[in-house]
DNA sequence: GTCTATAAGCTGATAGAC
DNA sequence: GTCTATCAGCTTATAGAC
């Protein structure tokens, strides 16, 4: 791996850790062995370096998603796949946590891959969900956009209630719930 | 209000915007308009002046539960008057948002009642959901600690879509799908 | 109680040598 | 490409006068 991928590995791993306020170039060149200099050669600043890290936690995502949600199996199952799939839970989500970062949100240039995966996920689950429905898979009570923004959100609040217990099998217990509301509008 | 006041109201504030980690004492100093001896007059440090406004923010969000899931009408109503409930959605939740910040979850004295919050909200829920399912509000096939989570979590993850999309629509909807879920399981 | 002074270390860079 | 030097301003206090 060379200084500017350590560079770009090290600022998504802080990034998650510690959010984009709480991240330093200093403490990104100090976990990747870069010097200072030489993170102002690959990068123009903080919020360059940020850019490139977000940007590649927001693709990779939605890679592992697409690959779940576009796999055989009924519209159902890929869903219940991937809401059920291991998740670092205490860690919390890579790309929901900068939702929370007030200089993250202020930058649209930093805001728009966040903004852009949310929606991709949304549509997507909500696109699954039509499938679902078409089949007779699931009833025809449900709105779908809605359905789909509460999968998400569960997620994203089950992140939000393990690390409060300081326990990831509060990130299960949630999608566990949703999933049991769910079973009353299948089959 | 006295300084004292003004300074945990402050910091409340800074806390809920900028999270722990990006809210420097000089900013709640500035907010407040107290000098700095005067806030290390009142307080022994940020970490102290943290947990009085953390503490009554988590006590703030207990106490509007409770009067909602306690006030007349059936659980199930009562579940959908608190969901409901107008929040400002684009500002996120101020306890929810601090389970990101790793300064607080390092310190067990600030994490404290941000743990105890979410543990007692997701209690309550359940034990309005039980009188629900004795009243024959709530058919018998949920897991009711679960349910709660997921509840919980929705609140909590919708908070992150709204900010995701800059909307706080995308927060209503997913209540509302959450909502449209519970539907195939009451009465 | 509130004010000013002081301080060691961090933040987010820029400049220029190697 | 990488390194060291430098910098103005912020961070999180402590000390002591008023």
């Amino acid at each position: 791996m060379d200084t500017r991928e350590r560079l770009i590995e090290s600022a998504r791993e802080l990034l998650w850790e510690r959010g984009y306020v709480g991240t330093s170039p200093k403490a990104v060149q100090q976990r990747s062995g870069a010097g200072q200099g030489s993170m102002y050669h690959h990068f123009r600043g903080k919020p360059d370096l940020a850019l490139a890290a977000i940007t590649r936690t927001a693709d990779d995502l939605r890679g592992r998603a697409e690959a779940e949600l576009s796999a055989p199996g009924s519209p159902i199952q890929r869903i219940t796949t991937y809401l059920r799939r291991e998740r670092e839970a205490l860690r919390g989500c890579p790309v929901g946590r900068l939702t929370q970062d007030p200089d993250v949100m202020a930058d649209p240039t930093l805001r728009a891959p966040i903004e852009e995966t949310f929606a991709w996920l949304r549509k997507r689950l909500t696109d699954v969900l039509a499938e679902a429905q078409r089949q007779g898979e699931l009833d025809g009570e449900l709105d779908l956009a809605d359905t789909a923004a509460a999968f998400v959100a569960v997620l994203q609040g089950g992140y939000v209630l393990a690390r409060a217990a300081g326990d990831a099998g509060a990130y299960t217990q949630a999608v566990d719930g949703v999933l049991g509301l769910l079973s009353g509008h299948v089959r």
